[in-house]
DNA sequence: ATCCAGGCAGATG
DNA sequence: CATCTGCATGGA
């Protein structure tokens, strides 16, 4: 077990966390959360701003949590946008993780049409059931693992009509993560995504983005598209289109500042000032 | 009871 | 290219 410590104004474990991109996380108290990736666990532990990882994984967390990349200066160039600033500057603590790209292949997959609190349940019992028992909790199922389940069985763990998508692409995917795993270009990838069941536009940005960390992407949910569209913004397509355009490589990364102020912060800072 | 949640597949203009 | 419908589940 080894221990890590991070101390930057542009880090933030409970927004990175909290903020949509994963669902394999616990609170554990005000200053303490739990991570899992893979068959991995990492405990974070925030004090007087100081972040401290301990794990048994400490090269793969250290990566996982982008430590490395300077987020003041996407912040910074985000900020000059007038619709971001209050985004910017409540969830600027937000990082977008490295994760596994199948792990985030299967996560989204089962996000759609879904609710966060659901979809962590799902995932949670889908790890107990096919995943490796780790000491004290359960890994991300393998492919090959996942491949045993039948769709009765993942029915059972609550995934209604999705688990016709995860037994059909656990069968598929295999083909395409190696061109996946080095695409640089995110309409090439998006293109290769969208061959899977259950992979549609939405889903496929998502797994863009946190699966293979290209931010040139800008997922549009429910919450997003309420967010942005106008008279002319009017379907998801042109929401997505159109901010690709305005932001450019921090899209994905502005999104997501958007995307958490809107479902996790608005409320509460609108009520704090009154 | 109806609506909503990090939408997608399949069918039809 | 765009639009429409059916779809599992559970909480509000």
């Amino acid at each position: 077990m080894s221990e890590l410590t991070f101390k930057n104004e542009y880090f933030s474990i409970e927004d990175t966390l909290t903020c949509g991109q994963v669902f394999r996380y616990k609170k554990i108290s005000e200053t303490q959360y739990e991570v899992y990736s893979l068959d991995k666990r990492c405990v974070v532990k925030t004090q007087d701003g100081i972040a401290v990882f301990t794990t048994d994984a400490p090269e793969y967390f250290e990566k996982y949590f982008d430590l490395e990349r300077s987020y003041e200066q996407i912040a910074t160039r985000l900020s000059c946008y007038p619709e971001l600033e209050k985004a910017v500057k409540a969830c600027k603590g937000i990082r977008i993780l490295r994760q596994n790209l199948t792990e985030t292949i299967f996560s989204f997959i089962i996000s759609a049409n879904n609710n966060i609190k659901r979809i962590q349940g799902i995932i949670e019992r889908l790890c107990e059931k096919y995943g490796k028992k780790m000491d004290g909790y359960y890994a991300f199922p393998t492919i090959e693992e996942l491949r045993q389940a039948t769709v009765a069985e993942l029915k059972a763990l609550g995934l209604g009509y999705r688990a016709q998508y995860i037994y059909d692409t656990a069968r598929t995917v295999e083909s395409i993560l190696p061109q996946l795993e080095k695409c640089t270009d995110v309409d090439t990838a998006r293109k290769i995504l969208l061959t899977q069941k259950g992979i549609g536009p939405k889903v496929a940005d998502c797994i863009i983005l946190f699966g293979l960390n290209l931010t040139k992407t800008y997922p549009v949910d429910t919450w997003i598209f309420k967010a942005n569209k106008t008279e002319t913004l009017d379907t998801p397509k042109k929401v997505h289109d159109y901010f690709i355009a305005r932001y450019g490589d921090d899209a994905g990364i502005a999104q997501q500042y958007i995307f958490h102020y809107e479902r996790n912060v608005r409320n509460l800072a609108d009520i704090a000032k009154l």
